[in-house]
DNA sequence: TTACTTTCTTGTCCTAGTTCAATGCACAGC
DNA sequence: GCTGTGCATTGAACTAGGACAAGAAAGTAA
């Protein structure tokens, strides 16, 4: 149950096995069906989630009622509105299960007394942080400066199992594109 | 010389003077020119930097060298390629002055020491890179869901100092609109 | 002052992508 | 088996914003 996950955080700092059975006990489990909300925009989000199993997608809903989905999560991802639970303020966000899913999660106490314990864990934090902030960074590079057929096939390269698990209206959403002109995207490519 | 550094690290986490004096001598204080690279595209990122004076911007080129702005920095804020600089591999940005600056920089060596000797570090950049990732994921959600209009409206909110320092085609090129269309955008403002 | 460079504006034409609507498809529930 | 519901496709009409070009304005350097 907390393989996965051990050798998740152990990426970049290295954990005794009695440090990782410390780190465990601090882990919520749960099964969450699919279509289930662990997250809705006015909640306070009170965990960060690790997928153990399943896919999660986390969307912003704008004034107009269009989602905007930042993030799909599957096995070996985190998912969290990090700034709602450092500072325990309300988020605006959906984090939504599309399949049924295990996840792992940590409670803000848990984390702050984890941190407490193991403080190497900060420094696994950190990096964490670190790489998906460099990755979201070259995302909004993307976004704004390749056409949308370079979008969906830079997509397709960097997670070629997820167009095989969601709905593709939900990859157009993640692109920054409508649905309608995705279709006619892969139709033009399904033509070459 | 350290005051507003100082001030910058304490936010999140209290440090007592001793503490702050080791930090203060691990910092590298330089004067950069106007116009000047502190990083190109293809190079390693060898710095993290504090921006005690000036302007900064940090770009991305695309492939018909096209530029993109992620990043204004201006005073009390950091800059660097987290990504080059953590792994120490080549890096895809560009971090050019956009005015004489005076920044205060941290090097690979310099911060592993600082974290080792220091290991509230470790939390203090944690928060900083989590706040980051959070404005950067807010910034994907306008990218992709407002019109030009919008975000620049937005961006007058949120940085109200910046479009008097810095070239109007640089705010453009921040948003992800050409400049003759902020140009446009700006002439139907002044008009109302 | 002039000359040079960079920035900003404005107009015209163009296109990538949107919106809306219709159709077909797949599947779940009964 | 039907019947509904959500999804994908396709087409036609539309539009936000881009590309290009020309001029005006403003900064800089001598």
């Amino acid at each position: 149950m907390f393989d996965l996950i051990n050798k998740n955080v152990s990426r970049y700092v290295s954990f005794t096995q009695a440090e990782l059975k410390i780190f465990n006990s601090f882990l919520k489990h749960s099964h969450v069906p699919k279509k289930s909300f662990l997250l809705q925009a006015g909640e306070i989000c009170h965990f960060e989630a690790f997928v153990s199993k399943g896919c999660i997608r986390k969307y912003y809903l704008d004034s107009n009622g269009f989602e905007v989905i930042i993030q799909f999560a599957i096995e070996n991802n985190w998912v969290s509105d990090i700034a709602s639970f450092s500072d325990q303020k309300p988020s605006h966000l959906f984090v939504e299960t599309l399949e049924d899913c295990e996840i792992l999660t940590l409670s803000p106490a848990a984390k702050e007394e984890l941190l407490a314990r193991i403080p190497k864990f900060e420094r696994v934090f950190r990096i964490m942080v670190q790489r998906n902030l460099s990755l979201t960074q070259d995302r909004l590079f993307n976004t704004i400066s390749k056409s949308a057929m370079d979008k969906y096939l830079d997509f397709l390269e960097h997670y070629p199992t997820i167009p095989q698990r969601v709905a593709q209206h939900y990859i157009a959403s993640y692109l920054g594109i409508s649905a309608e002109f995705l279709s006619k995207v892969r139709a033009k490519l399904a033509k070459q």
